[in-house]
DNA sequence: CCCTGGCCGCTTTTT
DNA sequence: GCGGCCAGGG
């Protein structure tokens, strides 16, 4: 080695002295294909934003021997560095780089729009404005941004809509409905899960068809993935596995645009590469054929979503698919204590599939694993409640507390439990923001403006606000269109025209005219104009107001909420905001994006949803068999070693405290059960566990919960701590304000009324209160953040 | 056309 | 135990 080689990696070493070896191996071998197996808290994040930002400044210099352009000065430079920590100037660095990238010729590409959020920020925090250019996306976002610009070779113009699960299965219907195919016999849900199999692997309806043979039912789905995808095309829509599927069918068939994007990507970086499936592994694969430049950076023993597609495969092959592959595994962690990591390392050998990892850690050995185990559901919710609520007396904050459970119907006890005891909190899951009726049919206007084409979305819309045309009208209309070959809506504009349509016509082209000066309105107006505009003219929050009893209220604000969410996305995009590009950041979003980390609330998800979060202290409820494992992975073998590594994920989320409970008896789906202790449990060194139960510690009327059966309780809790957080407003011990009869007050969406009855309920007051403009509501105290005028 | 009452069937779900 | 879905009556 040169003098120079030897003073070049001694600067890069210590421009990267904050990372350990394995992760500064990682970061230096640029070359060729690298997977990184990195173990749960090992810091990947940081190896993959380091390893972008070394590829950008120094290039392949680590491995190089050329050291032509190093001058005299530069080495002073840089042994001034070295001995006093004096910065290198910008020509030293430069000189020193070898074949260095642009920010551009970088695609790195996570599973959530969290991930490549949090990756997009940590690349500008280090590399300033440039690091903007590089390519850090989700799967579904890069593909999406691939088709808009090459769609058209296959067909789809570059306004496309992207249906989500509800579009696929109303559409999936209307294929049954076509077909006859009676959805006892063979379920939409079937159906479209065999079909989403199929996409992952790159199975086309022609090829799933002749692979069917005389297979009935294969055939059968063969023929409604066939249709489905037709009417899909019709639409100019692409489902959630078509942004992949679509983009390698696009490579495979136009090898010229496969070939401009394998020169203009010189670096390929995959996060989470355990859960890719056979399309996604396709994609990378090819991308990277030219360049051979690509990482990828998983834990097999994190792979949770083989049932939906993703194959393990792919990482535990990845050396024989990629045979100059070099490996590295990270396996110091961080993140936990000692004890919390010897548990999980437990657990996790009980897999045989599986590369063999041991996390390893400096952290002290912290508390042993408290395993609780309570008489039913609500005694394990009592438990979780008064242990946080303690914590919280010792200085912890609520958000320092998480609970993770197998299923989100294990949450509605918790929730309840922790109303009651005045424990903000906030809910992953279960309804989402996109998911409620009212924002799906706002989602609906705006997408038929933007395509009319997309026939589901407009018969979502076309009847809500009621305008009296029922499903006979759209169905002939329907049949009238596929007859003639023109658009649903072309047809419904022109009804007078049809003999069939003569009869609702006048309602059908009074819509149609509607919807025309929208489309009209749309091209001159911002998202966020339009969508007032919308508003007002059809009237939909007023519909609302006169149709929904008691939850109008919550409707009209989540209305509002998307108001707000257009406008935000107007200021984040400034002249670039179109509706299409609205449109298209919605329907790639999730609940998590939207966890305000900065709310003091205890956080509640499905262990799924927790995978890359932390917390100080972890909740794990429901470690029984029967939930945890489930009764399927119970039934299916196979299938445990996956649960187990649900397992291993779950516990890794903890850094210092880890409280594992199961209850003897549980109400389950109506009736009750009784299950034992979840095998993962007994996995468990008995040394690490420190061990409670209920029975011995004989607690004050242990399960017995005032009765909140009330439906509005509980909802409007929900709502109150997704959208604003908890407000504050459940803070323990924080006496009630009261509000009488006979009080004026303020509500943000309802204006000024006055309270005319006050009855308690449960934790919280039950008010009737006349308002000035929209009359006599019903609202929750505490929820309805109302201000005494 | 629209509302209501009874019946079924239930994991997990980054997008 | 709850919600989604269909059938039948208004």
């Amino acid at each position: 080695m040169s003098e120079w080689t030897d003073l070049r990696r001694k600067v890069l070493e210590k421009e990267f002295n904050r990372m350990n070896d394995r992760q500064r191996e990682a970061i230096f071998w640029t070359e060729g294909p690298l997977l990184v197996l990195a173990g749960a808290g090992s810091g990947k994040t940081t190896v993959l934003v380091n390893r972008i930002a070394n590829l950008i400044r120094y290039g392949s210099a680590y491995h190089s021997e050329e050291a032509d352009r190093l001058t005299a000065e530069d080495a002073a430079n840089m042994r001034a560095y070295l001995a006093i920590g004096t910065e290198l100037s910008p020509e030293t660095q430069r000189d020193m780089a070898v074949s260095p990238c642009e920010p551009w010729q970088i695609m790195a590409i996570t599973f959530t729009n969290k991930a490549a959020g949090e990756l997009k920020k940590r690349l500008t925090d280090l590399l300033g404005e440039s690091g903007g250019e590089i390519w850090a996306s989700t799967f579904h976002s890069a593909c999406a941004r691939f088709l808009r610009q090459f769609g058209d070779r296959l067909g789809y113009t570059s306004r496309f809509t992207i249906y989500d699960t509800d579009d696929s299965k109303r559409l999936m219907k209307e294929c049954q409905r076509t077909l006859r195919i009676e959805d006892k016999v063979l379920s939409h849900k079937t159906i479209l899960n065999e079909i989403s199999r199929a996409k992952d692997s790159l199975i086309t309806p022609q090829a799933y068809l002749e692979a069917a043979g005389h297979d009935n039912r294969l055939v059968l789905i063969g023929q409604a993935y066939s249709l489905y995808q037709e009417k899909l095309k019709k639409a100019d829509a692409m489902d959630f596995d078509d942004l992949i599927s679509n983009t390698v069918h696009l490579f495979l068939e136009c090898p010229d645009v496969l070939s401009y994007f394998q020169n203009k990507f010189r670096y390929i970086l995959v996060d989470e590469y355990q859960d890719t499936n056979h399309a996604q592994y396709m994609l990378v694969k090819l991308l990277s054929q030219k360049s051979q430049n690509l990482c990828v950076v998983g834990d097999d023993d994190q792979s949770i979503y083989k049932f939906r597609g993703a194959t393990i495969e792919n990482i535990l092959s990845f050396e024989k698919t990629f045979p100059r592959a070099h490996v590295v595994r990270l396996e110091q962690n961080y993140r936990s204590t000692q004890t919390i990591l010897d548990a999980a390392n437990a657990v996790i050998a009980n897999n045989a599939e599986r590369k063999g990892k041991t996390l390893w850690t400096e952290n002290p050995k912290g508390d042993p694993i408290s395993v609780y185990t309570a008489a039913n559901e609500l005694g394990e919710a009592d438990y979780i409640a008064k242990q946080i609520l303690d914590g919280v007396e010792k200085n912890r904050k609520f958000s320092d507390y998480a609970v993770l459970y197998r299923m989100n119907s294990q949450s509605s006890t918790l929730e309840r439990i922790f109303v009651k005891s005045g424990i903000p909190y906030r809910m992953l899951g279960g309804l989402r923001f996109y998911e409620r009726r009212e924002i799906r049919d706002m989602i609906a206007y705006l997408s038929v403006i933007n395509n009319p084409e997309d026939e589901i979305r407009l018969r979502r819309i076309i009847n809500q606000p009621k305008r009296s045309i029922g499903d006979k009208t759209i169905a002939q209309a329907a049949e009238i269109a596929a007859g003639v070959g023109e658009s649903l809506f072309e047809v419904i504009a022109h009804a007078d025209e049809f003999e069939q349509l003569k009869r609702s016509a006048g309602k059908l082209q009074q819509f149609a005219a509607l919807m025309q000066e929208l489309m009209r309105a749309s091209e001159a107006l911002s998202p966020g104009d339009l969508y007032e505009l919308l508003l007002e003219r059809t009237n939909y929050q007023q519909y609302l107001r006169e149709t929904e009893e008691e939850t109008a209220q919550d409707r009209i604000e989540n209305i509002q909420e998307l108001a707000s969410n257009i406008r935000q996305y107007e200021m984040d995009n400034g002249e670039e905001a179109t509706l299409s590009g609205f449109l298209e950041e919605i329907s790639l979003m999730t609940d998590v994006d939207n966890l305000d980390e900065s709310v003091d609330a205890v956080v509640m998800m499905t262990m799924h949803s927790a995978k890359g979060l932390e917390y100080p202290c972890v909740f794990l409820p429901g470690f029984e068999e029967g939930i945890f494992p489930g009764m399927q992975a119970i039934y299916h073998p196979s299938d445990i070693e996956e649960e187990r590594r649900l397992a291993y994920v779950a516990m890794t989320r903890a850094r210092e405290e880890l409280t594992i409970v199961n209850a003897e008896h549980r109400m389950i789906f109506g009736s009750t059960t009784r299950n034992k202790i979840s095998r993962f449990c007994m996995e468990i060194p008995e040394e690490l566990i420190d061990r409670h139960s209920e029975r011995e510690w004989k607690k004050p009327e242990p399960g017995t919960v005032l009765p909140i059966s009330n439906r509005e309780t509980r909802s409007a809790s929900v709502q109150a701590a997704r959208h604003f957080g908890p407000a504050a407003s459940t803070k323990p011990e924080k006496p009630k304000t009261a509000f009488l009869p006979g009080d004026t007050v303020h509500h943000k969406t309802f204006g000024d009324g006055m309270i005319l009855s006050a009855s308690p309920m449960g934790n919280d007051t039950l008010l009737e209160i006349a308002f000035e403009r929209v009359g006599t509501k019903k609202l929750m105290a505490n929820f309805a953040r109302l201000q005494k005028v």
